[in-house]
DNA sequence: TAGGCCATGTAACCGGTTACATGATTAG
DNA sequence: CTAATCATGTAACCGGTTACATGGCCTA
């Protein structure tokens, strides 16, 4: 999924700005698809505007600085049509988490409960963004992609705290020191 | 999580070659993590010797070509370790079909219906590679990661399942032709 | 006999990120 | 007064992929 297709799919369906096209792939119903840069975002952007696939146009604001907003062509409907027609690449789903999970008898206790702490307060967060973007007017469609990923979601939040006790005691147990004799 | 570490983690629980990391990678347990190819391997493994981080002997054999034996080091096993201990960034489920889903209106259904019988092939086969990781020896933690990997996959495998046809409800629907008077 | 598996490695390329440059406005 | 938000864009860099080079053995 290059950025390239996402700024189509987005342009699709609304006008946006490349800084409202980053912000959408990162927080907005989009960031399923991508985390993109402004650095690849803008080349992307001027690169669709030459083939003519999308179209621009500047606007002045008080205050603010001049948006440049832009807008798909005809072109860059079928284009994207074709895109979507075409066999998706498998999906991926890579987690460094997991990796440290797989080592939990090489890390230390309380290193990896504070693993695992950050990891479900990721999930939450993704929750809340699927939540905000819940709210907003969404297509039939794009609220069955909405369900579909809190779903997957959810479960992956709720294995995980019902099992990470069983992760965390993998772990190197802090030696109890003998000192507990001095408590008699 | 980049190859590097990737190498130093599967190093860490046995030998390997760098065509065995490949594999491993891509089918085994460790394929939630990376997929690497053969050209960020080799060179990573030879960065990582150059390092002292691992070390390598040649096993020459009747038949095949000559395979060449990475083991970690004592400071590679202390580098990988300091490498989990710092928190982990986010773990990334970037999906294409996602984006398909989301445009479902602007689809054929036929070809809509294909694009989910693909993923739904996808996800069985990400199923058959865990089954299969899980019946090798495995250790605690190993299994662990395959069970939470397994709830998470199945979970979406029936959702995609339940729900397809609400999906497929919105894609564009063949024009029914008015040939079905001829029938009456 | 064609294609796949074993096995290692290099070079060209590319898609992306990071950091930089610029600058006004607004909220804390 | 500081930090964040709005807003666009470029240049250097980097981590990876793709394709190439090489070659024997085994299976269909």
């Amino acid at each position: 999924m290059n950025i390239r297709t996402v700024c189509l799919a987005i342009l699709n369906h609304h006008d946006a700005t490349g800084y409202e096209i980053r912000k959408l792939s990162l927080e907005g119903e989009y960031s399923y698809f991508v985390d993109a840069s402004f650095g690849s975002i803008y080349p992307a952007l001027a690169k669709l505007e030459a083939e003519h696939l999308v179209t621009s146009r500047e606007e002045v604001q008080s205050g603010k600085p001049p948006r440049k907003v832009y807008s798909i062509t005809e072109a860059g409907r079928i284009a994207f049509r074709d895109a979507l027609r075409q066999p998706p690449q498998k999906d991926q789903f890579k987690s460094e988490f997991l990796l440290i999970a797989m080592c939990a008898p090489m890390m230390r206790c309380e290193d990896l409960s504070r693993t695992i702490d950050i990891r479900i307060e990721q999930l939450q967060a993704e929750l809340d963004i699927i939540r905000n973007a819940s709210g907003e007017f969404q297509t039939p469609a794009g609220a069955w992609t909405t369900r579909y990923g809190r779903t997957c979601i959810t479960t992956s939040l709720e294995h995980l705290i019902k099992h990470r006790h069983e992760l965390e005691e993998m772990a190197i147990q802090p030696e109890i020191q003998p000192v507990a004799e001095a408590a008699e």
